[in-house]
DNA sequence: TCATTTCGATACAGATCTGTATCTTTAAAT
DNA sequence: ATTTAAAGATACAGATCTGTATCGAAATGA
């Protein structure tokens, strides 16, 4: 396995280890005894555990945006009804066996300094989703997008909270109708 | 001080302290140091540190409700109303200097095993969140009282989340402007 | 007043945490 | 083939965690 591999496999481990059990809740020995990679090489990778935590988020953000875009693609016929399909996204994610609720909102919980790095990295990634969701709005020809995108953002919010809280995948469906009952005919 | 007294006074330092810095973040040592309260004491109140958790969640979580309840009475002229006004009482959560996001969406953060009482008593509290937003959709006459709940907590939900990203409080406002919007003329 | 009992302060036990130092092995390059 | 550099395994350091054991003080009851 090469540098860059290892890396990789490191990312890959940690980020499921800290969606299911949180990061306070995951050491650094479980990482290393997870990913069969020496501890050494893990702290020639990432300085600290804070480190290694930005640069899991930082990933993570990465893909969650460009595929939650790819299958918004994929699923929308018309630019106009991008903007319903995130929560199509949504429910095949809560679908899945390693769903346990937005690694970001369980980051801002666990590391509650606004200044802190780990904190800013959800703040960061939150924010692009809302752009996203502005996008997605003028692509509708909303009147005011930057209100409906904030609108938006509190349903997929909430669809998020819920769908951990309740076990439930339908609530995605739920927030999908309220919002096109809400800009249905808003142009 | 008495004993329940005492019992009191660490239940409020811990709940202060768990709020900020999260569970696993706050140590048995720093909540006796914050408190002046004997280890020994803690102990023999609370078994484990999570039967102090627990404990914690069901007493703010008995606080929250009532005081939802007194604070929605007291600005609602008319009993259909008061549905709108949770987002009242939210707006005034997020500006308090000690909002540091739901102390139940971050336990279920933390300790993220369903069967674990923690995760338990936090659905709880949502459950019963959920049943009185249903008893508010009631008295509003609207008619699917149940399914606007289930609205109204995800926009509820979605408010909260985003207060805590955005430290901006006026995200309330806006949901309960949706809310209004959705369920203006739906009686 | 004296015995009993409850409670508090402190030290400690044992586990676990992050991060480093040491030493061996492997790989690469000349 | 020999030197050099990188990487791995392991042990360890020092801090911190939860929970307990010990011992002294204070309150209570007869």
């Amino acid at each position: 396995m090469k540098r860059a591999e290892k890396r990789e496999h490191l990312l890959n481990i940690a980020t499921e280890l800290f969606n299911q059990y949180g990061y306070h809740g995951v050491g650094i020995d479980l990482i290393i005894a997870e990913s069969g990679i020496a501890k050494t090489t893990l702290y020639r990778h990432f300085q600290t555990k804070e480190d290694l935590i930005v640069a899991v988020l930082n990933r993570i953000g990465e893909q969650f945006r460009k595929s939650m875009r790819q299958k918004v693609d994929e699923l929308a016929k018309l630019p106009e009804e991008k903007l319903f399909h995130i929560f199509d996204v949504l429910e095949n994610w809560f679908k899945q066996d390693n769903f346990y609720g937005c690694p970001f909102i369980s980051a801002m919980s666990e590391y509650g300094d606004r200044k802190n790095p780990i904190f800013q990295e959800a703040v960061l990634h939150k924010r692009l989703m809302l752009a996203y969701f502005a996008e997605l709005a003028r692509l509708a020809n909303l009147s005011d997008p930057d209100s409906a995108a904030e609108i938006v953002n509190l349903l997929y919010e909430g669809a998020i909270a819920s769908a951990k809280l309740s076990g439930d995948a339908t609530v995605a469906q739920q927030a999908k109708a309220v919002t096109k009952q809400l800009f249905k005919d808003m142009e």
